[in-house]
DNA sequence: TAGATTGTTAATCGATTAACAATC
DNA sequence: TAGATTGTTAATCGATTAACAATC
């Protein structure tokens, strides 16, 4: 049975269940039980099921999950068929290699342009974005629909360029820049990459084995 | 009271503290009781008091815990003072970034080399690292000590080369692969950044705010 | 001393796992 | 049909929160 309030750990596994299934699709694998599913991703059958069932019933008594099939409905489910629009602000190292490297169109996502105050970069086209200076980023939140931006900014400046942004109606951050950031508006969301705390807790793993 | 079997929340709640407790450090704060570390955080006065005492009794009753005293006993914890060794392979724009953006040293690692395949990068220093060429690797790791290798290259290589470190000796990986890496041997520690996996969750959040 | 705040034990809450009737 | 596997309910487990005696 659907449910409304869905837990952060099974929000947090989904996209692992998508990576999961594109592979097995991949493979060539039409059809798979959660038994077997599960075997594969080192998560009882039990939860895969639980899981699955706060959204619908996508599978079938005695046959498992149309690989396909699921796969696309989780697709849904995490709106990657609801063409999000980003951009990018602050084009350093991270923002280029992210640029570059990140395949932000398979996870359903529109690169428009990104921002920088260096000279150097403004007007330049990265992997096909183009990068404008910070002086015309206002005037393009207002022209164009954004539903996240990415901050690639050094910690000095992201509080408060993050508070800008969501004056000017910005609800959803990709956070790179190691700082928590805050806002007392309920419905603006925050993704951290917290690059330190992530090998800060790998540290910790190997210094205590 | 110690304890012996620390859970994976609490283990990732520790970088936070930290960076809270250097913040606090830096603000020139001397003590702190735990409820108001936890008004900042966002965590309950219990779940802080509960935390901070699988490790020891960093605290005074009626006074709360010192600063600077709570933030060497976390560093401790983590392992920030054991000078822990770590290479990179793979010197893309991700492993650039990394090179000359990251505080290795303020997290307790020593970046001792880097490697590649490409001609372009071999023989260049980033930010104070030497890369070397890939056919150089078995003989360094052979030679230095290794905690941790940074993996920064193409997916279709991961397992293989983690594999073959994992042979060498190798117990610490921070992947960026955006794959799931795996050893039968326990010891071995992986701790994943997945980019797109974070980006998904961002998307299932403002698709179903 | 009186007030504040710890460390710890007990209570609650939520998430995971097990069990099983329904059914393909 | 018989076997397999789902979706869901109930049981278990673990993590968070509340309470409080100890004590600075």
């Amino acid at each position: 049975m659907k449910k409304d309030n869905i837990s952060d750990a099974v929000i947090r596994r989904l996209p692992r269940y998508y990576r999961q299934l594109n592979e097995l699709f991949n493979r060539g694998i039409i059809r798979i039980s959660s038994h077997s599913l599960g075997e594969e991703m080192n998560i009882t059958a039990s939860q895969i099921r639980q899981d699955f069932s706060c959204f619908g019933e996508f599978g079938q008594q005695g046959y498992g999950y149309n690989v396909e099939e699921l796969r696309s409905e989780i697709g849904h489910i995490l709106g990657v068929d609801n063409n999000h629009h980003l951009i990018m602000i602050g084009v350093g190292n991270l923002g280029h290699a992210l640029l570059q490297n990140f395949p932000f169109s398979q996870t359903g996502f529109a690169v428009d342009a990104a921002f920088d105050v260096s000279p150097i970069v403004i007007g330049t086209t990265i992997h096909g974005v183009p990068v404008y200076s910070m002086n015309d980023l206002d005037g393009f939140i207002r022209e164009h629909p954004v539903d996240v931006v990415v901050l690639t900014i050094p910690q000095s400046i992201a509080q408060e360029t993050a508070s800008h942004l969501i004056s000017l109606g910005i609800q959803g951050f990709w956070n790179f820049t190691n700082m928590e950031l805050n806002s007392s508006k309920p419905e603006v969301k925050f993704e951290n990459i917290h690059f330190a705390d992530s090998l800060l807790t790998l540290s910790y793993r190997i210094a205590n084995r």
